[in-house]
DNA sequence: GCCTGCGAGCGACCAAAGTCACTGCCCGCC
DNA sequence: GGCGGGCAGTGACTTTGGTCGCTCGCAGGC
């Protein structure tokens, strides 16, 4: 998990790598600091690759540095959409377009609709959309009380998605 | 000037790219789409480099892809930067770094103290911080009823640039 | 069994952000 | 001169976000 965290404890999520996936590249791009923290979720393994050693790999094998730029061009297209919910986006949206990605990866059918479970604690999932755990509980039951979730903590039922995602485009 | 514009006519300045500056090379490394849109702040000659000129140009030039990279990085940075001040930072806090920026770079210090002058209208300055005209606009005469700076419309004449730092670190 | 800690739900409250509607100013144009 | 358009200042209001402080339930450790 890559994050940043302000002094007031807040913190905000803006990836997550699985296996294969790389972090902390960005000193070995430019010779600066460290962006932002990571931290392990899982148990992991991890190899380092020295500035030196990558920079006189990509000579050799020009199409690595390529595959390179492939792989920070997908981050970049990250951090834009990040941007984008962030500054044209409630709360409440972030929220479910969260759920929607959730949903439509890690969820099953059933006959009452798509269930699937939180991957963390709403205090997890608030630091992905930038905010604090209340108002994700919050705008989890609202969501609830509308009748397109059944919410039971972490496990969730979509009932409605369409619905969800009319919510999306719905003028602030 | 490369940015994302909402539904509702909202806008968030991503960067403002100078002579020499890329703009739009994602579709390039990854073959996606665009990801955000530009326009010409003012008259420009632009160069365009097609997807396979600049692969085969690479794998020719290894140190291009890793200089390429290098210039990635660094826009990764300031989106990086962008998404902390989003999440963590009041458009008070947003709207005093820029200042705090302007008057460190484009100022010239007077008696009075440093003298600026806003690069565009409040509207634009506003699309930069992710927010709207009328908060840019009372922000200004806040901190200008507090004394940290003189303002008359675009001409900004900073008093006290440690006070306006000083509103950087406060708690939100 | 009984603490303890953590995740979650919830209400009251406060501050920030955004909307709407209006005014006034300046400047260029007819 | 008079008119119109873009920019800036401002007041009143609503919505949203965030804080605080509490309760509850559950699981683990003693």
């Amino acid at each position: 998990r890559i994050f940043k965290s302000s002094a007031s404890g807040r913190e905000q999520v803006l990836a997550v790598e699985g296996p294969g996936g790389s972090v902390a590249e960005l000193p070995v791009f430019d010779g600066g600091t460290y962006p932002a923290s990571v931290s392990a979720v899982e148990e992991s393994e991890v190899l380092f690759i020295s500035r030196q050693d990558f920079r006189s790999f990509c000579l050799e094998h020009p199409e690595v540095a390529l595959k390179m730029l492939a792989v920070v061009g997908a981050r970049l297209r990250r951090l834009v959409g990040i941007i984008e919910e962030l500054s044209f986006a409630t709360v409440r949206q972030r929220l479910v377009a969260a759920l929607v990605r959730l949903a439509e990866n890690g969820g099953k059918r059933t006959e009452h609709g798509i269930e699937c479970q939180l991957p963390g604690t709403h205090q997890d999932l608030a630091h992905q959309l930038g905010t604090v755990r209340e108002l994700v509980s919050r705008n989890l039951m609202r969501l609830q009380a509308e009748g397109l979730l059944q919410v039971d903590a972490r496990h969730i039922v979509v009932r409605d998605l369409p619905g969800l995602k009319a919510i999306l485009d719905s003028s602030s």
